[in-house]
DNA sequence: GTTTTTATTTATCATCTGATAAACTGCAGT
DNA sequence: ACTGCAGTTTATCAGATGATAAATAAAAAC
């Protein structure tokens, strides 16, 4: 029944600082980043100074983690997708949440996020802030234009017209949330929720007109 | 200015382990469960032995913690006036998630709510279960009312349409994270998010009609 | 005022934990 | 087959960490 496990063979520099890397973000999304060098090293199958060998300190193998979990995965595409009228708002919306959630909805991005954000971690305060400009601010704007409500120029955003997008955004992130940290049973039909979620958003909208 | 913190007097038995549990309650939620107790026992201006003197183990501090976040923080008043239909929902849902939010979306309930859920505590599957029994599966019935569906008697509900009120209440639970996990600036208007994500997702729901 | 009680501190333990150094071993080059 | 390099392990350290026992001191009892 493959007892050894990939066992205690010698790899390459790249391929072990490879496994040592994707077995860290498992394991630290599973037990946070103050889980023990020593489990890694067990649930690696090797031993524990070995880690010391390709990561100087446990923090610089943390920091390596962020990187690889964080970086890249917003494809500017899909932001630019959102603002292209030619096609109707409510496929922008569910199009963009398909292919955002499914590059950030996942089990170790979201709980390494949440770590890091508890942990007061800077990466989460620029991701934050990422969002709003590329994600959400457009929406906004697409919001207003969809219910016929005055362009940017004229007034621009303010903190209560994002908080209120904010909602959706935050609700279908949630979903996430609930399936990955809660790990409550969730219905697995996501595109379903998005595209219920995204309809309601905009009907909504246009129908109260604030 | 007044330099002294409540400093090393001796306290009744009872004002001593009341002031540790807040400490600890204050502690647990910025640094974690992982947080030591000699950095707890140092922002409480006692000695770290002394701790155990009223709590046996680290541990069952960390349960009493649960207790006193957590225990009797949900009204039932609130949820019976959820089904009161001698008001108008909009009205009942805004009224609700202003109690609600009150007495959950606080810095130290959010926190140590997301520490333990992260940690796989069985207080968050259980506070899960009754948020679904006692909140959602309410509002997921009025709504139908609302929008003039079946009612449950005729098909029960299932988990998408859970799935979607868990949307909004997700969506609007979201913001006290931005605010306390990620410590975002937030709109402080918190009852005007609360309105307009309710008056959106009634005239949405009624608009589509799924 | 003396004694008793008990809240609190000091001293300390055993284990854990990140990190280092030296020994070991598989493999490439000759 | 021998040699040397480099990937890996064993042994170990120093400081941290939960927990305990004995000593101290403030309040209560007499």
């Amino acid at each position: 029944m493959n007892a050894k496990v990939s066992s205690t063979r010698r790899l390459s520099p790249e391929d072990r600082e490879k496994q040592i890397l994707e077995g860290a973000i498992k394991f630290f999304a599973e037990k946070g980043f103050s889980g023990q060098t020593r489990e890694l090293a067990l649930q690696l199958g090797i031993t524990q100074p070995l880690l010391y060998r390709y990561f100087p300190t446990k923090r610089s193998l943390i920091e390596r983690v962020f990187n690889e979990v964080y970086i890249n995965k917003l494809d500017p595409v899909w932001s630019e997708a959102l603002t292209d009228r030619s096609q109707p708002l409510h496929k922008r919306l569910c199009d963009f949440y398909c292919n955002y959630s499914e590059a950030t909805y996942r089990n170790e991005w979201i709980r390494i996020y949440m770590f890091s954000a508890l942990m007061e971690e800077p990466l989460n305060k620029h991701y934050i802030g990422l969002v709003e400009e590329k994600i959400l601010a457009p929406i906004c704007i697409e919001l207003r234009h969809y219910c016929g409500l005055p362009d940017i120029d004229i007034n621009p955003i303010d903190q209560i017209e994002l908080d209120h997008v904010w909602v959706m955004h935050g609700g279908l992130f949630y979903h996430a949330i609930r399936k990955h940290v809660y790990r409550s049973r969730v219905s697995s039909n996501f595109n379903e929720i998005v595209s219920r979620a995204v309809s309601t958003m905009l009907e909504g909208n246009k129908a109260i007109q604030h």
